[in-house]
DNA sequence: CATGAATGAGGCTTCATTCAT
DNA sequence: TATGAATGAAGCCTCATTCAT
C-alpha cells in the first residue's frame, strides 16, 4: 500500500484540481486539504506538474481497467459496446471530479496536455478495438473506426458532464437517478448507427 | 464597423488564448501580437476576464448564426439535422482556434466558465429545437431530446478536435480533406439513432 | 474672469482631491466631473501637480484674504484674535473640502508638500502678527509667538475637522449649528492663555 | 516576542510610510529596507493596507499606553492634564515618523482613514476623560469637553509637527532642546483656559 | 520523513501624460 | 481651444519552489 500521506495528497489534489483547474489550483490549498505541510507534497512529488500527471495517469488507467473489467466477460459485440458505454458513464458519474478534470485539461497545446491526450488516446483505442472486433465479426457496419470511437467518447462524456454541471451539488446518489435516461439516450442514439442493419 | 484596434486585439486574443488557455495567456503577448501597447487593451476592455468573455460570447454567437443560416432554408427534418451537424463541423474546422477554446474552457467551476456553459447551452438548445421539430413531424423517434442534443454536440465536437490536435499544423486546406470522413462518420453514427425506423 | 472651463476644472478638482487625496485622485474623474475631456485639463495645466498646487495656493490665499478682511477693522487685540479665530472656523466650515485638503496634504516630505507648508506658514505668520501686535500693546502675555500661533492653528483646525468627519454628510447649514459650541470652546480654551491676566 | 522578520518589516514600514505617505510608499522599498524579499512581507501581511493598518493601530495603542503610564499616578487634575500634554509631546518627538504618519493619514475619506480616525478618537476620548474628571472635581471649567479635547490634540500635535518639519534632519537630541519652549507654550496657552479661575 | 518560513520571478492592472485630429 | 484614443512605466500581489531545521 502506498504511503498514507501520499494518498491523502492524491485525494486532496483531485478535489482541488477538479474545482479550480490546473492553473488556478494552489499547492497551498492541496496541502491544507490533505492536512500536510506544503513541503511534504514536494517531498513526494517533484512538482505541481508531476503531481497532476500522476493523478491523470492513474485516473485514466483506472478508467481503462474499469472498462476492461466490464467487457471482458462479454462476447457478443453489441452487448460489448453497450457495456463499454455503460462503464464509461458509470465511471464518470462515480468519479465526477476526475471526469471534469479529463474534459477540462484534455485539450490544449501545452506539453502536459499533449501527454494526457496520448493517454486518452489509449482509452479511445480501447473503444476502437471493440468496434473493430464487432466489425470483423460482421456485426458492425463502420467505415471509420477511430473517428467513430472519438465520437462515442465525446457523446458519452459530454452527456454526463452536462448533467454534472447542471446541478453541481448533486450527490452521486442523485446522479444515479439520471443514469437511466443517459444510458437510454446513448443506446438509442449510438447503437443503431453502429450495428449492421442489414443483419436485422 | 468596430474600431480597428479593437479588432486587432480580438484577433490576437483568440490566437493567444487558444494557444495557451485562459490562465497561461499573457496580456503582454496579446498586446504584442495585436501590435498595440498593453494599456490599449485596457482602454477597450476592463480586464483579461472581460476580453475573454467578449471573445467567447461573440464566438458562440457566430456559431449559432452560422448554424441557423445553414438550416433556415431546410424543411425536411433529417436533412435539417444533417445540415446542422455539417455546419457544426465546418465551423469548428474553419475556426479551429475558437473550437479549441470552447472545449478547453467550457468546463470548470469558475464563474466565467459557468457563464460560458450558459452560452453553450443556448447552442445546444438550438440542436434540441431541431430534434423536437423532427419529433413532432413524426420523423424522429427520440425520448430525451436535451440529452440527445448534448450527445450530438459532444460527438461532433470531439471528433473534430481529435483531428485538429492530431496534426496541429494542418492548414485549413488540409483539414478539409478530413471533412468527408468526419461527416460520413457522424452521419452513419448519429442519424440512424435519431430517425424513426418504423418509417423506413 | 477666468476662462469658464478652467473654473469648472478647478471646482471639480477641489471636489475630487478632497474626496480622495492627491495620490488617489484620478485625472479622469476630475475631467468627468468638470464635464471636459481629459486633454483639456492638460491644455490648461501642465500636470496634476500644477493643478493641485494652483488649487492649494488659491485656497490658502483666499483664507488669508478672508481672515484679513475679518480683522482689518478691528483694533482691540483680544477682539482681533477672536475675530481671526472665528474667521478661521467659518472658512473651514464653508470650504470643508478645501479644509480637508489642507490638513490632509500639508504634512509629508514630498516636495509638493514642502511648498504647501511654506504657504501655510504665511497664514500662521498672519496669526503670529496679531499675537505680536497684542503683545506690543501690552494686552497679550506670550513668550513664544510662533509656537503659539501654530498651536492656535492646530486647535482651531482639528476641532472643525473632527466635526466635519464626524458627520460627513452634514450640509453646511447643519454644520452652522455646530458653530457656537466650536467658537465657545476655542474662546474659552485659548483666549485666557493669551491675554495678560495681570491686566484683568 | 514577535518573529524577528516581522519586526524588521514593521520598522522598515514605519520608515518608508513616514517618508512617502501611504500611496507613494513602495512595497519594494519596504522590503529592501527590511532586508527581506518582497514575498516575505506578503507572507506575514495580507496587503499593503493591512501592513499599514497594523502599524497605525500599534502606534496609537503605544501612544495611549504611554499617555496612561504618565498620568496613572497623578491625582491632581491640573497636574494630570499637564502630564498628559507632556506625554503627548514627548511621544511625538520620540516617535517623529509615527507622528508624521498620524497627521498625514488620519484625515481623508478612504475606509482605511475612517478606521484610523476611530482609533484616534479613542485617544481623544482619553484626553476627554481627564477633562471630565477635573470638571467633576470642580477644578476645571469646561463646557464642551469633547471639543476641548480635540482642540488640545490639535494644538499639541501641530506645534510639534511644525518643529519637526522645520528642520527635518534634527536628531531627537536636538529636538529635545525644543521641548521646553513647546511645553511652555502649550502650558501657557491651554491651562488657563481649562482651570476654573474662580478658584484661584 | 516532515515542516513552513522565505523567496523572487512574473503577471495583471492603473493612470498620468501625450498627440494627432 | 478641445478632444479622447493610445501609451508604457511602474506597482501590487501571487504562488510554485526551496531549504534549514
Amino acid at each position: 500500500m502506498r504511503h498514507e500521506k501520499v494518498d491523502m495528497i492524491f485525494q486532496a489534489a483531485v478535489e482541488v484540481f477538479a474545482e479550480s483547474g490546473f492553473d488556478q489550483a494552489k499547492m497551498d490549498d492541496i496541502a491544507q486539504m490533505a492536512g500536510v505541510a506544503k513541503g511534504t507534497i514536494y517531498y513526494h512529488f517533484k512538482s505541481k506538474e508531476e503531481l497532476f500527471a500522476g493523478l491523470i495517469n492513474e485516473g485514466i488507467e483506472k478508467l481503462i481497467e474499469y472498462a476492461n473489467r466490464h467487457i471482458e466477460s462479454v462476447e457478443e459485440p453489441v452487448a460489448k459496446i453497450q457495456h463499454l458505454i455503460k462503464a464509461h458513464v458509470l465511471f464518470f458519474i462515480h468519479h465526477a471530479k476526475l471526469a471534469k478534470l479529463l474534459l477540462n485539461e484534455a485539450f490544449g497545446t501545452k506539453e502536459r496536455q499533449r501527454h494526457f491526450r496520448g493517454k486518452i488516446r489509449e482509452y479511445i483505442t480501447l473503444i476502437e478495438k471493440v468496434l473493430i472486433e464487432g466489425k470483423e465479426k460482421g456485426d458492425f457496419n463502420i467505415n471509420h473506426t477511430l473517428e467513430t470511437a472519438s465520437a462515442i467518447f465525446g457523446a458519452a462524456s459530454v452527456i454526463v458532464l452536462q448533467k454534472l454541471y447542471h446541478a453541481e451539488d448533486h450527490e452521486v446518489a442523485e446522479m444515479e437517478k439520471d443514469l437511466p435516461s443517459i444510458l437510454e439516450t446513448l443506446d438509442a442514439l449510438l447503437i443503431k448507427g453502429i450495428v449492421d442493419v442489414t443483419e436485422l
